[in-house]
DNA sequence: GTGAAAGCGCTAACAC
DNA sequence: GTGTTAGCGCTTTCAC
């Protein structure tokens, strides 16, 4: 019947449907969508005739249709935060943790016949709910996969669990019972680093903290502290201080430490870009790095590798986190590893603390 | 009807449909539709009661069942390379340019009510024709934007056109008449460059170049040369050197480079990535920048502003190339500017190469 | 093992 | 101006 209708059609418009590979092979369409769906109760005999009638017409599925008539949608969708979109927008610079993220999500989505629909969350508007609610309405995706800093709003978790749409918080701090998680040990590779610092022979160690409001960036503050108690060294209040994850912020906070009299022999810096302000400031106040001042950071993000001299960082495994957390919301879960584990991370040991003390 | 079949769910598991708002707002279902997609004949008062209905359903049209019926899918699908994708999953680095020009490409999908599918698209493999077709077929797409190195592949576009979807090719190069294009010209920007450094004072300049494989490298090699000619000055061969657009080459090549007993006052790496690559060769040699060699580089990456020296640099504004590629496939096309002109860059000045000679 | 028929929630002709 | 009626291309009961 399709077919016939079809007649007048051209060749390059013209796309198959299940009742033309029906038709085809001579079966119904039950059992087409039994055989692409793997369904049981399959001849084999059956199950040749359809795929050979599936080749020659070269027939896809609508995913729409699909959508339409069950339970999956094949969608899994990230929520990006908007706000921070549009500041990286302004100031023309992509965003790393993301970019890596969406590899990861992308390549697993693949592999199981998914896709991936990336989708910008207003964290800091009222109409939050609202949109959120728009989207898995309109969508119905499979899962969601939530990014920092949504993966911590409590908004958006009571909606996706109003919903019942299964979804994953990367990097999650809070609430940590609420749906599922894949994150790593922020303080652990804090103290790991200054532990590093440490067996270098540096005593006097300087620390560029992130915003306190970032679960996160407390979280690797603790770290460092943790570690000067457990080698018996006192943390100085005066070599702390606080930036904002900007490369600005890190340069300041670099100088100020540096201009004391009795100034650090290493900075830990909280993020890379910090870290890279900090060598800005060393160079400025011509102070050799590493051999006046061990400095380093973490996030590993390119720069790192690219500065001069290159950084000492933590690696965070951003995307096999991702690909871990959408294997989490793809169907037929491998659960290859522990949800409620934090991921391994490393640390990435460059010329920055190269030389001891 | 559809409300009477749900009087035993649950409030959060009940979604409302166009039924719903039909019935409340004691209207048709067509009315309703009308009203939704802005049809014409629509009475003031029709338009107000299903308003108030849609507003207290909290009714959000399922986009798959429009997808289904209606000749749009509201999908814009942007097209990457899969092995680039891999290739930065392995390096651990994310990608600046895809990851700014997704925000673009998001932005203008959300204001327009679209969605933005990222998809993988295996630029070098045999199967590459039957998954592009699979993807147009099953997704049905408004829109594909192409990213490099997929703008310039005839097997895609080839597809693209048999299949009749729109789509604009980002940094495209070749087959110019196909398809749209965004675009900025390379080579005019490699001139102004040249222009900056000669301007400085220098006159034996250096060029990393790119891949001759890429059109884009190409062009940049040429409006170098150019600029030369342009004023009088002689392009030692021995100064222009190959790279393949990586930070090792561009050591590589700063090294040779300032080895020379008769080494340039200046050097233009094609890409920023090499760029900094020379400004480790400079630093390993005990040259100091911008004092002793004027770098620069093109893109603008976020490592060019981080380095030591900030990085002179090309900016090239994929974020709004990428929001005006998108814009150009969305319905109510403003054409606010013309899709055959190149867009703007930026020289983008900094210390790199404030010193003159 | 296989098929017939009934939707899924919309849009689109075509009446009125 | 507004409603009726078919589908869009699938999945899903439920018979056989």
């Amino acid at each position: 019947m399709a077919l016939e209708l079809r007649l007048g059609e051209t060749a390059a418009a013209m796309t198959a449907t299940i009742y033309d590979v029906a038709a085809l092979a001579g079966v119904s369409i039950k059992s087409v969508s039994r055989v692409l769906n793997r369904g049981p109760n399959v001849s084999p005999s059956l199950e040749a005739r359809v795929r050979a009638a599936v080749e020659s017409l070269d027939y896809r599925p609508s995913l729409s249709a699909r959508a339409l008539a069950g339970a999956s949608s094949y969608l899994i969708a990230a929520f990006v935060d908007a706000e921070l979109t549009l500041e990286h927008w302004r100031s023309g610079r992509g965003n790393d943790y993301l970019s890596r993220l969406e590899y990861g999500a992308l390549v697993e989505c693949r592999k199981a016949g998914f896709h991936l629909l990336v989708e910008l969350v207003d964290y800091g508007s009222a109409t939050l709910e609202a949109s959120v609610r728009s989207l898995l309405r309109s969508l119905r995706p499979d899962g969601v996969l939530l990014t920092p800093p949504n993966s911590d709003d409590p908004r958006v978790l009571d909606i996706l669990e109003q919903h019942g749409t299964p979804f994953v918080r990367l990097g999650a701090e809070t609430d940590l019972q609420r749906g599922m998680r894949v994150f790593m040990d922020d303080r652990q590779a804090a103290i790991d680093m200054t532990e590093h610092l440490i067996g270098r022979g540096h005593r006097r160690i300087g620390f560029v903290s992130g915003p306190g409001s970032y679960a996160a960036s407390r979280a690797r503050r603790e770290g460092f502290q943790a570690a000067m108690a457990n080698h018996g060294l006192e943390v100085d209040p005066a070599l702390i201080v606080e930036g904002d994850f900007t490369f600005d912020s890190g340069r300041r906070a670099g100088g100020s430490l540096l201009a004391a009299p009795d100034r650090p022999t290493a900075i830990f810096a909280s993020n890379d870009d910090m870290a890279l302000g900090v060598l800005n400031a060393a160079a400025a106040l011509g102070i050799p790095t590493p051999a006046g001042l061990a400095v380093c950071g973490f996030d590993d993000t390119p720069s790192a590798m690219l500065s001069t001299p290159p950084l000492t960082t933590i690696r965070q495994p951003v995307t096999e986190m991702a690909a871990a957390a959408t294997r989490l919301l793809l169907p037929g879960v491998s659960g290859s590893r522990d949800p409620s584990e934090p991921v391994g991370y490393a640390l990435v040991e460059r010329l920055s603390t190269s030389a001891g003390i």
